[in-house]
DNA sequence: ATTGGCACGTTAAGCGTTTAACTATAGAAT
DNA sequence: ATTCTATAGTTAAACGCTTAACGTGCCAAT
């Protein structure tokens, strides 16, 4: 591999300049710039990253840290679509991206990712931050690198989607068609801060139509479509009076929709669904589902040009993404 | 940040010693190791993987290449369950993953890639790599940096799924219900190698059942759910006959499923529809469609381990993994 | 008593960049 | 003629680590 020592030789010139020219430093005639890169061209030259990181100390590469829990993460569609804006971002900025997925546990300790941060091979942190009961970022931030996260935890830089918004939305969907029993399919609220979120949403819409939220039938799963077949079942049985289920992700709702049928009911016509995420199996199940969108690559790229602007020396600002209703036909008035 | 040095001089001791202790050369008195590791931990040393690669001329990166082209990368679900195959596998090596997708074209010439295999920051590479038109890991191979690529691409090393196994299986399925009219929807074969030995496995199996494939009706879509609805309306149309439609790729197979509903008919009572892929929503559409699941994760580990067994001096083995039929609901014996 | 060999450490030379500090030249200003 | 300034380029010292080569004791074998 051609160093910059060998470019500098057949260019005639000094290390210093190539490395000047190469990173367009001022004040080089064009004959100097020419032969530069003639010399380049000839040795098929490229940097050395590992040089550079060492001697700049800045490695251009930034750790996408995607927090291995209780949940899957390779089989949520949400964290792809995340990637794919914090790539598209980072790609445009010429910067690489390390893809991260610590076990985290109340320890803290996953002496890899520990390590990983504080090696400094990795200019900033970009992280999934949604679990109460520990932050992603901690190594982070104990060791003074840059960080944003995607999600409620309290830190100077984050990036969140509108839960709030998004379950208020739903619940208020729902109403407008008429409907005032209302079931909710959740999972237990310690698991993710956004379910809180989305939950507090809800009962703000509830206030609003005079719905008394304690009141709501509930019952919890874990995400997983199984969950949400059951958790019907239950809810169904024990408050026949349901004309609705509000489920906090599509998965359950698609679970719901499976154990509506299965008791020999229809949505929409008996039981409205709706659920939250919009997956996109949402759109192509029948019914199509009713769901909230929430821009999950629209968040990586923000996340991304947040990271960018501490970067550059700035103090961005918190960003806080709208959620949309995608109305389908899984919900409609109730008979 | 505390540096080698840092740690030597509190140990009292030179700096090799301290990096020999740390990378376990022999030939230390227990005396010297306590003293260095208790160094190390007073000052929260980590060593800078960055001058680590410069010196050693390992990074203990690999590079994940997922090549961005016509098919929208980050909406395939399989590309998230091979990339799980990878990291499990490369997270118990001790390696970072670098998530590269080079926007490749038929001149092969996207810089940034380019440059970053060329960078010496990466000790190998990872392709999905499938398109006839051009090989994402050509530029690995003329920097001589060991690489393996998961697809058809003729390569001294690779991975792939029984593509041919996988049309046969599906085919012979539908013809062990007694089917004998089938339309195939596919995509144009240029397009994909791996669609190209489904089909070549098709064919195996009609020759086998006695049927001609050549004149099999078929249809070509683009992968997407609307380019299986449009297909199957063509093809039910000019092709009343059919009682079964083998689509290879589970979206397109969706979108079939909604287009003969449209049309008055059942699935599968009257058509049976087979898909490809078994993506997760394809457990919860309904009906339950039966597929052939390629194993993603495991293609990605096995991915890992081949790269891993070069990098150690090997020479491993091409490796196929098997398909499986995934039998649903979605086809039955026809009225 | 000498030799040899092994165990335990150290010295110092890189690895390929960046960059502060410096030199040199030429033209402009005094 | 002298000084100053801006431009053009060089030198050499980092950056933090690995590793080949080289001591230096110490003990067993001759």
């Amino acid at each position: 591999m051609a160093t910059l020592h060998d470019v500098a030789k057949r260019a005639g010139v000094s290390t210093a300049t190539v490395s000047k020219v190469l990173s367009n430093t001022p004040y080089f005639t064009d004959t100097t710039r020419d032969k530069v890169m003639a010399a380049v061209e000839e040795l098929g030259y490229t940097p050395n990253l590992a040089a550079r990181a060492l001697s700049s100390g800045k490695s251009h590469i930034i750790a996408v840290v995607f927090p291995y829990v209780f949940e899957a993460i390779f089989e949520d569609p949400l964290v792809l679509r995340i990637l794919e804006g914090i790539e598209s971002e980072s790609r445009e900025r010429g910067y690489n991206l390390l893809l991260s997925t610590p076990r985290l546990t109340k320890d803290n300790a996953d002496p890899h990712y520990q390590q990983l941060i504080a090696s400094g091979y990795v200019d900033g942190v970009i992280a999934l931050d949604n679990l109460p009961s520990i932050s992603a970022l901690e190594p982070a931030h104990k060791r003074k690198i840059p960080a944003v996260a995607i999600g409620y935890h309290e830190t100077d830089y984050c990036v969140r989607s509108d839960d709030f918004s998004g379950g208020q939305q739903l619940l208020q969907h729902l109403v407008a068609f008429g409907h005032r029993d209302i079931g909710i399919i959740a999972v237990p609220e310690e698991t993710h801060f956004s379910i809180t979120h989305r939950l507090r949403g809800v009962r703000a819409a509830a206030d609003e139509a005079g719905i008394d939220y304690d009141a709501m039938p509930r019952a919890d799963g874990d995400f997983g479509i199984a969950s949400g077949d059951k958790a019907t079942k239950t809810l169904l049985t024990e408050h026949p009076e349901l004309t609705a289920l509000l489920c906090l992700n599509d998965r359950m709702a698609m679970g719901a929709i499976q154990q509506i049928r299965n008791m020999g009911l229809d949505v929409p016509s008996d039981i409205s669904v709706v659920g939250y995420d919009d997956i996109p199996a949402a759109a192509i199940v029948a019914p199509p589902l009713t769901t909230i969108n929430q821009q999950a690559p629209e968040l990586g790229r923000a996340a991304a040009k947040m990271l960018f602007d501490i970067l550059d020396g700035h103090k961005p600002e918190r960003v806080e993404m709208p959620t949309h209703l995608i109305v389908r036909e899984s919900a409609a008035a109730p008979r």
